[in-house]
RNA sequence: AGGAGCGUAGCUCAGCUGGUUAGAGUGCCUCGUUGACAUCGAGGAGGUCGGCGAUUCGAGUUCGCCCGUUCCUACCA
């Protein structure tokens, strides 16, 4: 073995073993335990986010099938519509090939079949290298034929049940992307901009109840005056609710609109004046909708003025009684164009009454980047509201637990206030929408043309299906139960679904986890009848940031490739990687700076086990994960240091006797104590996996080994092992230990450490007479309480004490630690006399002594520096060693110390409150606690003065 | 505006149902090349746990208010 660890020598090898002998796919035995990935986006890369997310998800089935359950980790992809379709739309543009409209749908539609076929899914080869063992065999992909029916099925069983409908409404438009998005799929920014205070002069000759002749609205888009259809005032409002019924005459476009009352408009608020545009404004909507106002669309798909307007009426019917002209000059402009003509017209006719600034935010497509409209179109919807009902009280009853538990909260309150879920897309790529239409616009929906024709006696009437496809997240939605084959009653399904565990982050909440929860109750059945959950615990896992809290992201350069921390990277590579196809190129020579202050030598290769222990290690409770390189180098060292503690072990045991066959084994005061901690860590880490808390188990294991098994033990070991006169039994006692207590932290950390553990448990389970491939298949270790023994461990930590006593002193003293030191013990009771003679061996090597003599009772001891283990006293014979008065400064220090410890619990142990209402056990605590620090300070003070003495001599 | 999370050592974070001398990693200081490991070993410094108040014998931990910060939802005529 090389003395460092070399992650890449070892990795790729163990990978391609497991995958190839079949280890990953379920066993086929145990009780089922499984997971469903969610599905990366095709045209997605392996980002920090994945690789938490799946270090997690491994972590867990490995610990599972470690356990003996037939384990099933379901892996696959999405095929993300509109994320999908712009890159091969921006590929056909870069390679000067005909675009997506002259190549037409059909065509259009094989050219994303082939980009995926070459370049999708390259997320899912990444995923090998961080060692997920996912189930290969049964890889789905959401456009697959197999998953398309089941979405079809879908589709069509809610559209019988009523729960699907199609209706003309405002939904939030992308002028860019030409399509319906969802309001998930919005993003809100702030933006500051201008408020336009605008006179509406009144019809008739009508005043208001202050005299003037107009009305004066406010509005941050006065564009949309070309398509109001009302002015609303509050019917309280003495300003003007006299008003109400009257008319006002639009400016620019002199079309007389109505004033309605309606609570919308608050007095308080604005000039309590509401314009009312109920085709391009969500309240202005419902406000139309509350008194039957027109609905006047002034806006093409890709939101500029339309040559004439689209006039309906509040039920969504043609209208053809307005006369909604818009002006010649208007037309065919752009939002932003049109805005600052009808700015400038305003004012010039003298309607412009005022303009303040006004800080606001606005929709923005998350996709496409640019405002998105409200816009009046058909569409399809699920009425959410009824699915959600079984969907809130899985969670309310426990069926569906959230871990961390505060998630829940997200849950109900999106739930309980859905609003019904837009589920077309105007695009290309996706499962397109099994309905058809004759020329009358009746729709007939089923699983194709010719079923629909049989099934409503359609005979050979034209019939063209809906141009539209589903949103991904109906697909996604159903991903729980039609990987495993659903509507078909498959095997699979009924094995493995519910399946055990989510693992998400929460800002899928919405999204996804509600939607899966929502159509899985409501299309499967448990055996009593009862709707099935998808998933009985949600573990939601932070969001990774980089080191200052903020969030990765290509613009800001900040992103990290999980892939560079495990292979590295150079610094070129690194900086032309962050700036390479910018959206904003201006800024790549900030980030190639930054990238250089930040790693100035690039990124070194940790390997996958460094990287998936850190992200264990970070997966805390909160909510943000702060990414710090700093950590991930910490483990990789841990990762080493593993790997020297096993070389170590090797070196001693490797050719010799390590389970006593041949002649017996008698296990020393250490082999005892370390194997009762074991038990302790292994207790510790599973029940921190148990509990999701990866923080706490990578920490629990770390301690082990590190503080416990390679700090101590392995040291204590040597004096065994290399003492010349040893007994073989003992020897063979310590090699049995080392051996075995190594191969089970081994199976201990191989859910968080899956390649070094293979590997080195390649060479160490043979010497523990242990068969077996494979560590993947081997038991999880479980802690044995017939193991602990605890006077071992209080022995052992006398040791510890005595020997870091010695340490301490040494340092302190600046003697130097290759120099021998003789000893002297005094007062200490019965237990440190047999303690040391039994230790005797172990205290020489560790404290580097040379000789350590009790002192006699009453014995006079030469002038020494004083350590205390308990009522312990270690003298270290000051003679040529320090100064006398650096010694007496080093007491007193110790002293000043212990006296603010007893004061303070003098004073609460003579706090009668406490002493009379406190438990007695943790009183009797404390006073133990008095006791002894009044005895450290006895005899520290008895040396002070001692000390003292001889100074003054 | 409503809701949530966070605020503990220079930095990144643990601290469970209230009782430790408040911990870890990293960084810092001192010393150290003896045969697992300098990706190391030994020793050490460093925190009035955001602020104020309440409950309690006892609060980093429970409650209230405030401050800072991040995010979500809603609204913005």
């Amino acid at each position: 073995m090389d003395s460092t660890f070399h992650p890449q020598s070892i990795e790729q090898h163990w990978y391609q073993e497991w995958e190839k002998r079949g280890y990953f796919a379920p066993s086929g035995t145990g009780d089922p335990f499984s997971i469903m990935i969610p599905p990366p986006n095709i045209t997605g890369r392996l980002h920090m986010g994945h690789a938490l997310q799946y270090s997690i998800m491994d972590a867990l089935i490995r610990y599972r099938r470690m356990q003996g359950r037939n384990t099933l980790w379901q892996v696959g992809t999405d095929h993300s519509g509109i994320a999908t379709q712009m890159v091969v739309e921006r590929n056909l543009a870069t390679e000067g090939e005909p675009d997506r409209r002259a190549l037409g749908r059909e065509k259009f539609v094989a050219k994303v079949w082939q980009w995926k076929e070459e370049s999708g899914g390259e997320i899912i080869q990444q995923m090998r290298r961080l060692g997920n063992s996912v189930d290969w065999e049964n890889e789905r992909f959401t456009m697959d034929e197999d998953f398309s029916n089941s979405v079809q099925e879908a589709f069509v069983r809610l559209y019988e049940e009523g729960l699907i409908y199609r209706g003309k409404r405002l939904v939030n438009w992308d002028p860019k992307l030409l399509t319906a998005i969802s309001d998930l799929e919005v993003e809100n920014r702030e933006t500051s901009g201008k408020m336009w205070h605008i006179r509406y002069p009144l019809a008739d000759g009508k005043t208001t109840a202050s005299g003037d002749r107009f009305i004066v609205v406010a509005t941050t888009r006065p564009e949309t005056l070309l398509g109001d259809t009302g002015v609303a005032v509050n019917p309280e409002d003495p300003r003007y609710r006299d008003l109400i019924g009257s008319q006002v005459i639009l400016p620019l476009v002199n079309r007389p609109v109505g004033i309605v009352g309606d609570d919308h408009a608050q007095m308080d608020k604005g000039t309590g004046c509401v314009k009312i545009t109920p085709a391009h404004d969500f309240n202005d909507y419902a406000v139309g909708q509350r008194h039957n106002l027109p609905m006047i669309n002034i806006l093409t798909k890709s939101a500029s003025i339309r040559q004439s307007a689209e006039c309906l009426n509040s039920d969504g019917s043609d209208n053809n009684d307005i006369d909604a002209l818009i002006p010649q000059k208007y037309r065919g402009l752009n939002r932003f164009e049109v805005r600052r003509q009808i700015i400038a017209d305003l004012e010039e006719s003298g309607a412009l009454h005022a303009i303040e600034d006004n800080d606001m935010t606005v929709p923005f497509g998350d996709r496409s980047g640019v405002a998105i409209e409200p816009m009046l179109t058909d569409q399809w919807y699920v009425d959410a509201k009824k699915l959600a009902v079984p969907a809130v009280s899985a969670v309310e009853k426990g069926r569906i637990k959230f871990v961390p538990q505060q998630y829940e909260n997200m849950y109900f309150a999106w739930l309980r206030n859905v609003q019904d879920w837009c589920i077309s897309r105007q695009l290309w790529w996706g499962h397109r929408i099994p309905a058809w239409y004759d020329d009358n616009g009746h729709v007939f929906v089923g699983n194709s043309e010719t079923h629909v024709r049989e099934k409503y006696q359609l005979g050979m009437r034209p019939l063209h299906q809906d141009p539209d496809v589903l949103d991904t997240w109906f697909s996604s939605a159903l991903w729980s139960f039609a990987t495993l084959g659903w509507p078909k009653q498959t095997n699979r399904l009924a094995l493995f679904h519910p399946t055990s565990v989510l693992v998400t982050g929460f800002d899928i909440i919405f999204f996804w986890v509600a939607r899966m929860v929502m159509l899985s109750m409501h299309f499967l059945r448990d055996d009593d009848g009862q709707p099935q959950v998808p998933f009985e615990t949600v573990y939601v896992h932070g969001l990774i940031r980089d080191e200052q809290g903020q969030k990765m992201s290509k613009s800001k350069g900040n992103v990290i490739d999980p892939l560079d921390m495990i292979d590295g990277i150079s610094l070129e590579d690194l900086q032309a990687k962050r700036t390479a196809n910018m959206m904003q190129p201006q800024f790549a020579k900030k980030i190639a700076a930054r990238t250089k202050k930040q790693f100035p030598q690039g990124i070194e290769a940790y390997g996958a086990d460094a990287l998936r222990f850190t992200l264990c290690a970070l997966a805390s409770t909160g909510r943000d994960i702060n990414w710090d390189m700093k950590r991930l180098e910490g483990y990789r060292n841990f990762c080493n240091k593993l790997w020297n503690a096993a070389r170590y072990v090797l070196l001693h045991t490797e050719g010799c006797d390590c389970n006593g066959d041949t002649d017996g084994y008698e296990l020393s005061l250490a082999d005892q104590w370390i194997v009762s901690r074991l038990q302790a860590a292994q207790t510790d880490v599973e029940h921190a996996l148990n509990n999701y808390r990866f923080d706490l188990a990578s920490q629990a294991l770390y301690d082990f080994v590190w503080n416990e098994y390679c700090d101590w033990y392995l040291e204590l070991s040597k004096p065994v092992l290399w003492d010349e006169n040893g007994r073989q039994t003992l020897k063979t006692g310590t090699r049995r230990t080392l051996v075995r207590v190594l191969e089970a932290i081994l199976r201990l950390a191989h859910p968080m450490l899956p390649f070094i553990t293979e590997e080195i448990w390649q060479s160490i389970a043979p010497l523990a007479n242990i068969d077996g491939d494979t560590i993947m298949q081997r038991p999880y270790p479980k802690a044995d309480p017939a193991l602990i023994n605890l006077e071992a461990e209080s022995d052992i930590e006398w040791l510890k004490s005595v020997i870091v006593g010695i340490r301490s002193l040494r340092a302190q003293m600046n003697i130097s630690p290759a120099k021998l030191l003789s000893v002297v013990l005094e007062k200490g009771g019965a237990e440190d006399h047999r303690r040391l003679q039994q230790n005797n061996q172990f205290l020489c090597k560790l404290a580097h002594l040379s000789e350590i003599n009790w002192a006699a009772e009453g014995e006079e001891v030469p002038v020494s520096m004083t350590a205390i283990a308990g009522d312990l006293e270690i003298l270290v014979p000051l003679a040529g060693h320090v100064d006398i008065e650096d010694e007496r400064q080093r007491l007193s220090r110790e002293v000043n110390k212990l006296h603010t410890e007893i004061d303070k619990l003098e004073a609460k142990l003579s706090n009668a409150s406490f002493v009379n209402k406190a438990p007695s056990h943790i009183v009797d605590k404390e006073r133990q606690k008095l006791e002894e620090l009044r005895t450290s300070d006895q005899i520290l003070r008895d040396r002070l003065a001692a000390v003292s003495r001889i100074e003054s001599n």
